[in-house]
DNA sequence: CCAAAAGTGTTTCACGTACACCCATGC
DNA sequence: GCATGGGTGTACGTGAAACACTTTTGG
């Protein structure tokens, strides 16, 4: 039996949610768990849960990700705290939402390698989500929108090493409108922050492009002279 | 004596914290109320204060602004969410941060209507504060500097009718450099968003200077258009 | 040899930037 | 009439946008 913990005020319950984002071929993706315990038994949701009172907020995020769908080492970073009264029908549970960045090619896409069944979806092909999930999740789509066009976090959605192709394929599908190749192209390498290596694409029934590499080191050094990266 | 609340595992505190930034002619300057409990007794810190268990986040934060600084009816905006473990020396306190923007020229410089002594402090001549709130502090500074020129959130520092003199000045202010008189002029002009006003500033020793009002809904309007305010 | 995608430059136009003088007003 | 800031236009350069063909490779 666990101990008893007693305040002089009611407390909120506190929570992590978050929303993982993965790009293949054809789509933006979400990765979504499906609940096994009520409220909202068998619905889709964020994967998420309560946060230790030892915890700081991002390990309380990174854990229950890797405990709900064995993602780890993956960009993460806080979206927004959602504090509505009513949004768990229980009692009041605030959650600070989190979001993650993580590269498709490398993990599976059938699901992941916990009990739960979790699955991918895109993201405009969603079931409609537990509590408020629906809420964060738009929330985090926009906020995705509008930072990859002035933070290089789009490289956290591919591979280490890349075509432009792939590249301006997931500009294309996280702003959602078509790019031109050659201005795309221009731009990107004109910022010298690609590393071109002396390596192509295989298995592809065409000529293969060469492969390139995000140089983040460069970035930095950039950054702190004043340089802004925008697409 | 209060009731007592009794839960199954320990839960943290949950507060809410606002960087209150106003202008005046020489400063940015931000609202810090001075401590009169410990811990950090005498110091300087955010308002702020304990979120109550049926009361959403950004209500709590307006109502603490409202009971420690006298301040009501402003721009209100969730900055961030700061979780380390040991950031109250006290027990484990998540603060959910919001930041305020103020029109200094109506409200008293000099303090607010509160008990506790509160005071406007020019951003870079603030003292250390409790907590970790001068953590909060620069990320409010960063956040307010990187949005102020998409968003036309800047007007929210200004009275409703204002000089264009006035304007530039709040830009330079918070982008921390000098920007074109003719330049800036022919930009936010150019925009369409400002109504001219038959009217002009009083009181000053020299030419008077026409004033304008933000045309808010016509700003919506062309959000929804596509549009994309930028300074 | 055919299909598929890789790779490559130039022109045009809009916008950002640099820059200096006359005007209106209060004292 | 003088001091103070208000108000105005143009020239130049940079960067965004539009646009089509040749090359390479696998099958």
């Amino acid at each position: 039996m666990k101990r008893k913990h007693t305040y002089k005020f009611p407390r909120a319950a506190l929570t992590v949610d978050c929303v993982v984002f993965g790009l293949d071929a054809e789509d933006l993706k979400v990765l979504l768990i499906q609940r096994d315990i009520p409220p909202f038994e068998g619905r889709w949701a964020l994967p998420g849960g309560f946060v230790r009172v030892d915890e700081k907020l991002e390990d309380a995020a990174m854990r229950e990700l890797s405990e709900e769908t064995g993602i780890r080492d993956v960009f993460l970073e806080q979206l927004y705290t959602f504090g509505a009264v009513d949004r768990d029908p229980r009692e009041r549970v605030v959650t600070v939402a989190y979001y993650a960045l993580v590269n498709l090619q490398g993990h599976d896409v059938a699901g992941a390698t916990d009990a739960r069944s979790a699955a991918w979806f895109a993201l405009d092909d969603t079931p409609p989500l537990a509590f408020d999930h629906d809420q964060i999740l738009k929330t985090a789509h926009d906020r995705l929108r509008g930072k990859v066009r002035y933070q290089p976090i789009g490289f956290e959605l591919l591979p280490e090493k890349f075509t432009l192709r792939q590249l301006q394929n997931l500009y294309e599908k996280v702003l959602d409108r078509p790019l031109d190749k050659r201005n795309f192209r221009k731009k990107i390498l004109g910022m010298g922050l690609l590393e071109e290596l002396d390596e192509v694409e295989h298995d592809v029934a065409h000529r293969a492009a060469r492969l390139y590499r995000f140089d983040r080191k460069k970035y930095e050094r950039l950054t702190k002279q004043g340089f802004n990266f925008e697409i």
